[in-house]
RNA sequence: GGCGGCGUACCCAAGUGGUUCAAGGGGACGGAUUGCAAAUCCGUUAUUCGUCGGUUCGAAUCCGACCGCCGCCUCCA
């Protein structure tokens, strides 16, 4: 199955060949790092970490690509206004601030990646930022002046658009309907209104600066692009991604400049996904109501509003909340966020979680010690997976948490695993068995096969993520009937039979063999391909004292509720309850 | 003015020519289970895809017109 994709330069939807495979060179375009990433940030990212989970999947079920992710961080050059006149946004933000602008750019560029880590977003394999690369722009630029694309005027350099003739395929806009209608402000160094800046003339007091060709000054906003694109990812390489906002200027003016200084194509294939808005209005900052995303995960006073104190959201919501939430659309689709449509979400995200981590322990439960190694979803060794940085869980030698169930107090441990080493240490290409293989019955086997092959086919076209998490929802409804089949079986999970009964018994070994598949499946599907991780609030997984003293607890309660002694019960699960620990009563006893 | 997108049940949302295509989630209602609660389970909730035409043996899916909403062309992912 190939993976088909949407591509703004040819506006349609096209099979996906990378240039030498299975390398895949992806660039997207990063923050500018002048405040705290938004709402718009997280829908952007998160998409795109889906699409490079997804392009690494490992064969069969996925595309086994060896992606090479990278990601800038602009930390100089974008200014204020795109008329090349205004102030450079960091340097405004430093000055409100009183600090200097690599201050800000540090602040700012960690709270980036606190709220891309808590969305669970795999770490770029190269973050160059565009004050590290000064002398790649100036070389870049020096490039296109002597190839006659560019010129200089009183220290600044602008890149002529008029002699570059494909200016304007990305877009769909045509230079000379541009020049009629430009509303952009009248720089009379420029010889058309249309060029754009490739390094601009510092000003006296203008603190980032650099010595060039042309005297001291800093780069253009858009050369930072081509230049660490091409020195990361060579001249042409195959998917660039960004918002749809950046389709014009920006990414216009990339290929512009990369295309005319080199003469060989830029990019093979354009992704943007489009923006979102806040109960269907636009969510920008000059409006007021772009909402940061430290706002929503913790937010104060339970809610988030904005500068007049008009409630934007009722209430916080988990970072793996608004990962679903995005996900449940699609990333060319625009989004709209509200309080009604993030706890709607959070219902079917928990629905999900709890599914995962019944079947989890369940499976775990069933499984004979001999086993532990037939587990796929404790298969964390696996060099090539671990290297491609597509699993979201750290190798747990007790094998008890998988993608989808792991408790929080793994979280150091997780961020380091997302990403233990660069791309493509092997040649091999990532290959892993298909968890529908390790079920043993054949209704169970070919019910996983059918989830494998629709999930993989609604990646496959065009990063299809809502179509894909639905089967996750099929999965979890299937997973609970075989749960739900076995603990009235003999010897099933729940009937407390020993482990040595369990293994004598062939019917306990099928279903046991069953469950793990369905598990590896699940813990595969939402943990490593979607990135779902719910930090475990309400326990679940082993951790230790504090598991056994809720389960000292329940005993208590258990007790309590025999001598029919309910006001006890009860308070022991309203205080449980107040501390985040719920109880629920099943047949086979009480989970939290 | 130029460029582009969208309009699918109460809400979110997938689906871009035909047989399992009207997914999935939320919500609501009815029922099962339950000391209560939560969760879970079963069932119900779009003969129809903004409107009107057209193409076709066949359209939510293609074409045209119209209505409505939105985005970009200033800053934003």
């Amino acid at each position: 199955m190939a993976v088909r994709l949407y591509n703004s330069l040819t506006r349609q939807r096209e099979e996906f060949s990378p240039l030498n495979p299975p390398r895949v060179g992806m660039y997207v375009c990063g923050p500018t790092v002048y405040g705290h990433s938004h709402l718009g940030h997280a829908k952007s990212y998160v998409s795109f970490d889906a699409i490079v989970r997804w392009l690494r999947t490992p064969a069969p079920l996925g595309p086994g690509f060896d992606v090479n992710y990278v990601q800038n961080i602009t930390d100089v050059g974008h200014l204020t206004d795109d008329a090349d006149e205004g102030e450079d946004k960091v340097v405004a933000e430093a000055r409100r601030r009183g600090l200097h602008p690599m201050a800000v750019v540090e602040t700012f560029m960690r709270s980036y990646l606190d709220d891309m880590d808590a969305l669970n977003n795999t770490r770029p394999d190269i973050m160059p930022r565009a004050t590290a690369h000064i002398p790649e722009q100036i070389a870049l630029t020096q490039r296109l002046i002597e190839s006659g694309h560019a010129y200089e005027v009183n220290g600044s350099v602008y890149f002529s658009v008029g002699s570059f003739p494909d200016y304007g395929k990305l877009s769909g806009r045509k230079f000379e309907e541009m020049e009629a209608g430009a509303r952009v402000a009248v720089n009379t160094e420029k010889r058309n209104p249309a060029d754009f800046a490739l390094w601009k003339r510092a000003e006296e007091g203008h603190i980032m600066r650099w010595p060039s060709p042309w005297g001291e000054g800093f780069p253009g906003w858009h050369i930072e692009c081509s230049a660490m694109s091409q020195k990361y990812l060579g001249l042409t390489f195959d998917i660039h991604g960004g918002g749809l906002e950046n389709q014009f200027p920006h990414h216009e003016c990339e290929i512009a400049q990369s295309e005319a200084a080199h003469g060989v194509p830029f990019v093979r294939y354009w992704l943007h996904n489009n923006m979102c808005t806040l109960e269907g209005q636009k969510m920008g900052k000059s409006l007021g109501n772009s909402i940061s995303l430290k706002d929503v995960f913790y937010g104060r006073e339970g809610g988030v509003r904005d500068k007049a104190g008009n409630v934007l959201l009722d209430r916080t919501f988990e970072p793996v909340v608004v990962r679903h939430f995005i996900l449940t659309s699609h990333y060319r689709q625009t989004l709209d966020f509200s309080s009604d449509a993030l706890r709607a979400a959070e219902s079917g995200s928990y629905k999900l979680r709890d599914a995962a981590r019944e079947l989890h322990r369940a499976a775990h439960v069933a499984q004979p010690p001999s086993a532990v190694s037939a587990d796929p979803s404790r298969d964390r060794s696996d060099p090539s997976r671990d290297r491609k940085g597509a699993v979201s869980q750290p190798t747990d030698p007790s094998g008890d948490r998988g993608g989808a169930t792991s408790t929080s107090a793994d979280r150091a441990q997780l961020r380091q695993a997302m990403n233990p080493l660069p791309h493509g240490r092997g040649s091999d290409r990532p290959h892993a068995p298909l968890p529908s293989s390790l079920a043993t019955s054949d209704a169970v086997r070919s019910a996983l096969a059918e989830i494998e092959q629709r999930f993989a086919e609604a990646m496959n076209e065009d990063f299809n993520t809502a179509a894909a998490i639905a089967t996750l929802f099929d999965l979890a409804k299937r997973s609970g009937e075989w749960l739900r089949d076995g603990l009235a079986a003999p010897g099933g999970a729940g009937s407390g039979a020993s482990a040595g009964d369990r293994d004598a018994d062939p019917k306990f070994a099928t279903r046991a063999a069953d469950l793990r598949a369905a598990d590896g499946l699940m813990q595969h599907l939402a943990g490593d391909v979607l990135g779902f991780y719910w930090p475990a609030a309400l326990g679940g997984a082993d951790n230790g004292k504090q598991d056994d003293l809720i389960r000292l607890l329940i005993d208590l309660r258990a007790e309590a509720r025999k001598n029919k002694d309910f006001a006890l019960g009860d308070q022991i699960r309203q205080r449980l309850s107040a501390l985040g620990v719920e109880l629920r009563d099943g047949p086979q006893g009480t989970t939290w």
